[in-house]
DNA sequence: CTCTTAGTCAATCAACTGATTGAGTGGTAG
DNA sequence: CTACCACTCAATCAGTTGATTGACTAAGAG
């Protein structure tokens, strides 16, 4: 019977595997993703990766779950309570910032949705979770009053999530445009003060 | 002397090619763009495509002109007067219903440009170019009373931006939310009524 | 007619790439 | 010690891929 779940070493090698992956994917896009060079990264040889993934297809199905994984446990991870979307907002800025390779790699996992179907029902699933979610701490926050009540928050959440992703997964979007639109999003939604003082003025 | 400006001959089956290059990769992203299927879809031979662009780089390089040149059009082409920014809502809604391949080449060629500095110069400049019309247009909205003006119009422009990119370009976002999206950002903008009546109710 | 040039193609090259093979290695159970 | 197991590797295969070569065609110039 041999030990079977030998949950350290194969499991370790396995992991170790997809991470190599994922930092090369996040380097090199799928386009120069080789699986020599992450057998390489992970300091085995070729036909060791072939051991854990019989094919490529199965190293990315790896990769993929880590990738949703990661993503995922940030976006649920709600805050104890009270200001639930500004601390959901904090944990995005906070990611992007920390983990940027994160989004390259979802990018890359986003535009390759169109032609691998496991690839865009994971993808999706991963994205309506997050929109519900933002759906939910709009809907608090209108409760509490600190939004504005007349917006649906379903097609608020919508226009969050897509300018989020935009900006995040789009490399072409510098820096300063990323910390704009994170700013102007919690504005729009009555996070922030706007520009001088209080809103109702005029 | 010969022709030698043959601006007809030449020019058309260079522009076949960029054109099945274009459609090839909408399709089939960078990952599977091949110069013979490139060369097949033109109805000509590989070394033929290699006559008119030495390098595989070379022959990206007008996919990527032609892009920029087909978005950037759209994009530039401002309306006779008043709505503007109505006007150039409108014709970003046209151009995602009737060319949706066109934002499928612009996401790849979003993810390339982290690592092809001319991809992402080209871009980086329509995207600012597109980003500084944007301002513009709510600027001028803004001094016809048509908008809130206590927000800080390049903020609202790069949220608009980030969105429109990230609803259009990643594929993820499936139809309904690119529609919520468009719908939400005009309605931030105070081009549209909330559902319901009139805004400042309450 | 002859020379030159733009344009085109079939065939081929050298390098790459995903995957397989077969021979191991170390550790453990009986 | 022997048998068996998970695991690893050097070597190799078959198919792919960007690019080149050399021959050929058509058309304009002199």
């Amino acid at each position: 019977m041999a030990v079977n779940r030998t949950s350290q070493p194969g499991q370790q090698r396995r992991q170790a595997l997809i991470l190599a992956g994922y930092e090369l994917l996040a380097q090199r896009g799928f386009e120069g993703l080789r699986t020599r060079d992450v057998a390489d990264a992970a300091g085995v040889n070729v036909a060791t990766l072939h051991y854990y993934f019989p094919t490529k297809e199965a190293l990315i199905g790896g990769i993929l779950e880590e990738t949703m994984t990661r993503f995922s446990s940030t976006i649920t991870r709600s805050a104890s309570r009270g200001d639930l979307l500004r601390a959901h907002f904090s944990g995005l800025r906070r990611l992007v910032r920390e983990h940027p390779e994160l989004f390259a790699v979802m990018g890359e996992l986003a535009l390759r949705s169109t032609r691998d179907p496991a690839i865009a029902q994971l993808f999706e699933k991963t994205v309506s979770t997050w929109h519900h979610a933002m759906r939910m701490l709009i809907a608090q926050a209108v409760r509490d009053g600190s939004i504005n009540p007349e917006r649906d928050p379903d097609a608020q959440a919508a226009m969050v999530v897509s300018a989020v992703m935009g900006a995040s997964m789009l490399p072409i979007n510098r820096p300063a445009r990323l910390a704009q639109t994170f700013r102007e999003l919690e504005q729009t939604l009555g996070l922030r003060q706007p520009r001088g003082l209080k809103a109702r003025r005029r």
